[in-house]
DNA sequence: TATCTGCAAAATGGATACATTTGCAAAGAT
DNA sequence: ATCTTTGCAAATGTATCCATTTTGCAGATA
């Protein structure tokens, strides 16, 4: 429950969408202070904030020297992809069967809208939204919140891969998009879930070709 | 990273271990000033506690209203054993090859310690050190993080079942033990991943039947 | 009797000030 | 020259005080 009116949750959300966006990388550190003359507040909701954040994967916080933006190795990164292919197949069998006609035509339309898209930004963006609906029908919430972390942590990695491999490299992303769409129309649950399992595992092996994503910026 | 020179640390765990040890129920309000005089320290420590064990799955704090004991409904319960059928399979699966002698003796002197012990608290720690223990050699830091949080949230509704149980309910609990060891020593992955699945999927179908586990004392 | 209104008590949220810890840098010893 | 020690600056941790929100009950009204 996120309420706007609570200077903790206002800080949260907004340090949130830049981490998410990119404009804070892994490893960055934060600092209290910082952050509170930023949002014109004091340390104490700065503080909150950054646990609820912690609570989300997006920020490390450690006793006595403090926080930074959640960073992953190359195997914790390829860690989290194996959980996903375990968890987000249960999930879409579990949504499937409750999402709407209106729902359908909508997931239809943001894989169409990603293909002709070609700036990074905006391919994460719909991908995320893409994904996200087509498990809105699952009434599991645990499992959804632990997907939705899973996709929060590694959210920076896929972004640099999606810049190095391009917009041609996505051509069989959204190639499986569209597969994925025609699955779950047809209310296949099977289809679907090995789908959606495959796709996430050909991303992982992808990344696992490409050790650059994961290099720290300096030190 | 949990230091126990840090007032926020010391109180998380203090609590925690309540809340693990059936002390503090689920549903249960927590009221930051009674934390406050209870462990000598002012509120905001104790916030920042609150925050720690949120991020643990045990607590859950609402803007403006409080914390409470976080509890489950049975449907969100199941939901968790489910995920576990997906997760710990894998977990044991990457641990298997790296237990050594000595922690595979140690497991099967747990089982039947486990065996031989009569009362339920007891069980509840044997219990948990077994299966971790045979999760220790697996390297896979996130996947360990996922399934012990997953063990906090339903630690208390495991209890109630083997309270009503009690110790005879629990003879086919402590020869899925027995087999598990045995598949683990003989590393036989396949085995041992079908045995964790199924002993998990046991425990839920139990508890699927027992809905006086999720009954709220009151209100 | 049931419902609504409004005030007061209690609990949480936040700001300021102070205490403690950490890390680095400069000085000293081997 | 290298390693150790010491001390200071910066950042985090905590206490106290005040503001805001919520809640529950008393009283009025339909």
């Amino acid at each position: 429950m996120t309420s706007p009116n609570v200077a903790s949750h206002r800080i949260a959300d907004q340090l949130r969408a830049k981490i998410l966006a990119g404009s804070w990388v892994p490893g960055e550190r934060i600092r209290q202070e910082e952050l509170a003359e930023e949002y014109q507040a004091s340390r104490i909701p700065v503080r909150e904030a950054l646990r609820i954040l912690e609570t989300d994967g997006l920020v490390q916080v450690v006793s006595n020297q403090g926080a930074w933006v959640a960073s992953l190795t190359r195997d914790e990164c390829l860690e989290q992809y194996e959980i996903r292919e375990r968890l987000e197949p249960l999930l879409l069998r579990e949504s499937l069967a409750n999402l709407t006609a209106a729902q359908l035509a909508k997931l239809d339309e943001l894989a169409t809208q990603m293909q002709a898209n070609r700036d990074v930004a905006g391919f994460m963006q719909l991908d995320r939204e893409f994904h996200m609906l087509s498990y809105s029908g699952a009434p599991n919430t645990t499992l959804k919140e632990i997907v939705e972390r899973l996709w929060n942590t590694t959210q920076h990695y896929r972004r640099a891969y999606a810049n190095i491999a391009g917009s041609p490299g996505l051509d069989v992303t959204h190639l499986e998009h569209k597969l994925l769409v025609e699955a779950i129309t047809r209310r296949d649950s099977e289809d679907a879930e090995r789908m959606i399992a495959g796709h996430i595992r050909r991303t992982r092996l992808l990344l696992a070709q490409h050790p650059e994503v994961f290099a720290t910026p300096t030190a």
